[in-house]
Formats: C-alpha cells, sequence, structure tokens
DNA sequence: GGAGTATTTTGACACTGTCAAGATACATTG
DNA sequence: CAATGTATCTTGACAGTGTCAAAATACTCC
C-alpha cells in the first residue's frame, strides 16, 4: 500500500485542489448562518482550513468574491424567470403575477443572498466585476422583455417598456427590501401584499 | 491681561460643552463626504476634537448614533409629507403626484441619508432605538392615511389601504434603492420615472 | 532532474468598535 | 468656602478586520 494508492479525504495536499469553488460554497454557508456583515475573510478561510491570505489568489478582493456569489444568485433568478415566462400552459396573466409573487418570495426566502445580490457595496461606484454584469445585465433585460409582451397583450398600462419595468421592478424590489430590512414586520401576510401589487398593476376594466 | 480674560475659541474647556450636537453635525457632513460605510467614530471624534473614546458618553454605541441620525431625517422627511398634504390650493391628483416625486428626489437628493435611513442595520435584528420608533412610526403611518384619502376619492384602486400603501411604497422606495445603489444607472430620468410609476397607480378612466 | 509557476503561509500594518481605569472639570451640598 | 460626588473626557488596551510583502512549498513542463 505506497502512498500513492492513498486519496486523502480533508486536504488532498499542500494545494487545496479546489480552494476557489471552496470558498465560494463556504461562503454562502456563512452568509446564510451569520448574514453578510458577519462574513469575513478570515473566518471563511478558516473554515475552508486555509490560511488568512490563501482566498487572494483565487480571488482579488473580498469585493471580488462577494461579486462571484452574486453572480450565481443572478443566473439561478434567471434561470427561474426563464422557467416561468416559457411555460406554455399558463396565461400571461397568471405569468404575470407568478413573476411579481415569486420575485418577492425569491428575496424573502433568501434574505441574506438578496441582500447580497443588491446591497449597495457590490454595485456602487466602479465595484462590479466584469462577471458579475455580464450575468445581472441579460437578468434586467429580461424584465423588459416581459413587461413589452404584457404591454402588448394590454394587461397592463403605458407604451414605453423601459419605465413602465422600472417601476414594477422597484415596486417588487422596495417590497423586498422593506420586509427583509425589517421594516415591513408582517412576514405572514407576504403574498396578501405581492397580489394587492398584481391588482394595482394590471390593467382595469373600466 | 490674565488668563481669564482669554475665551477659547475651538475648545471652551475640558468639557466640550455641546458635544452630542456637534458629533451629530459633523457625522452628517462625514456621511455626506464619503458615505456610511467610511464613517468611523475614531474620525468622527478626531473631527469634533474629541479622543475616541468621548463619544461613548453620550451614545451607548455607534448604532446609537446612527439612529439618532436617522430620527432626524424621519423627522425632516415626515414634515415635508404633512407641508405637502395639508396645502390646500393643490388637488389630491397633484397631492399624489408630489407624493411619489418627493420622495423618490428625497432621496436621490440625500443617497446617504436615505441609506442609512433604511439600511439594514438600525432596523435588523432589535437595532432600532425608541426614539427611532417613535419618530419613524408615525411617519410610516401617515403614508397609509394619505392613501385611504386617495382610495375614499376613488384617485387609486383597492380598498385596503395598508396593503396599497405597502405596495406604493414598496414602488418609490425600490426605485429610489436601485437608482441609489448604481442599478438604475439613468439617473438623469428620474423624473421620469416617477411620473410613470404616478400614472401606473392612478385609477384609469376606462 | 531542474526551472518556472501556481499556490499557500507567516509576518506585518493600519484601521475598526469598544471596554476598563484613570484624570479632569463641573455641580451640589454641608 | 470646602468637600464630596458626578459628569465628562483621556489614555491604554484588546480582539477583530482587509490586505500587502516576502518566504516557503508543491505542482508542471521542458
Amino acid at each position: 500500500m505506497s502512498a500513492a494508492n492513498v486519496i486523502p479525504m480533508s486536504r488532498p495536499s499542500y494545494h487545496h485542489g479546489d480552494l476557489r469553488e471552496a470558498l465560494l460554497s463556504a461562503a454562502k454557508a456563512l452568509i446564510a448562518e451569520a448574514g453578510i456583515d458577519n462574513l469575513s475573510l478570515r473566518k471563511l478561510a478558516e473554515r475552508a482550513g486555509v490560511s488568512r491570505t490563501a482566498p487572494y489568489h483565487h480571488f482579488s478582493d473580498k469585493n471580488d468574491l462577494l461579486c462571484a456569489i452574486a453572480a450565481q444568485g443572478f443566473r439561478r433568478r434567471h434561470q427561474d424567470m426563464i422557467n416561468t415566462f416559457d411555460n406554455p400552459d399558463t396565461s400571461q396573466q397568471e405569468k404575470f403575477e407568478r413573476y411579481i409573487c415569486d420575485y418577492v418570495k425569491f428575496a424573502s426566502d433568501n434574505p441574506e443572498e438578496y441582500e447580497l445580490m443588491f446591497g449597495r457595496s457590490i454595485w456602487k461606484q466602479q465595484n462590479s466585476t466584469d462577471e458579475l454584469r455580464d450575468v445581472a445585465y441579460p437578468c434586467f433585460q429580461y424584465q423588459v422583455e416581459m413587461t413589452r409582451v404584457w404591454q402588448q397583450c394590454g394587461l397592463i398600462a403605458g407604451d414605453n417598456p423601459l419605465r413602465t419595468s422600472q417601476v414594477i421592478w422597484g415596486a417588487v424590489h422596495g417590497i423586498a427590501k422593506l420586509l427583509i430590512d425589517g421594516i415591513y414586520t408582517d412576514t405572514a401576510r407576504i403574498e396578501e401584499i405581492s397580489q394587492c401589487a398584481v391588482k394595482l398593476f394590471l390593467q382595469k376594466p373600466a
């Protein structure tokens, strides 16, 4: 039984092997546990079993790491929206309803991840990574295109998809934020608030 | 010319005199200059001309100080809303329009202060001070009451002022946040976005 | 096998919030 | 007026943070 046969478990070698991925998942776990504010690179490194500065060979910055996690969130959210919107068995009105309700639910189910995705730190100034922008912008754009469809079939008022989408996105984002930040305290009525938003935005039948 | 005649300028005595107020205004200045993230108690103390721990005799915490500043913001915002809503020369529709547009403008004109007022740190968990809640809750409630009036005169759909107000507030808050956080980049079109929101929420005449 | 590169580590620095103890000035009471 | 107490401020200290520089280690390719 030579040393070559041994498959090491916790730490394959001096080199970690896939530290970047390990850091990302450890970071997500830590964030889910204790929130973004309590995520430090040092605690993260310790949990990954490496020294404090090891992460700097895989992420240029703490900001860089946060952007990478946020990018994953946007990918997931974008895919969810596509799945809902491409479903041929639901009406456009149902799709709009889903968009509103699912958005708020996504945020309230994953408050820390949502906070990271839209927290000021990664978008403010020139903080956002190229990767993050490449992932997030199509996600943003997709909402505009859905809005265009809903306007064309008379579901929603107005003729400017961009502006209209900015308002509707603003609404769900604002509701989500006020819930997450603890200003809206009736978290049991999330669905009710979302449904109220749906009603307000739908074109009234006179 | 005895020493008793000398009136010291920068520091009247060993005791500062009104350090609490001095700290508050210095903090607001620092926040306006470099943002909340760059506000440290030590820099603040230095600017006020006292030692690092002097602020702790006027604020139990950094959080306590932030809450005090936020409370001032809510007082101001509440008064602005009252002034607008109590104006007898404008129609209810104009008042609604003002509410939407002024809200977004208030936020985008004072991004750092707005960020502080609604940033997660002071509301999350049990961070909010009694003083902050006493000032902010009536400010929140006022929006519900305005919404009730607008619904009663048929300006806005629905019959649940609380839920409706939560959606409308959510919309302006979300738009403000997306602007401040740098996700909506067309800051020149703020008025246009607000006007779009007004149109979407106003009851359509069929 | 040796050179070069990728990865990780230790050491260090400046910065943060906050506590404990001591020093100073003011207020109040005898 | 003197003494005592209290409010205020300071210095010293500690643990924690992000991040840089330099050294150590392991992997890769010629």
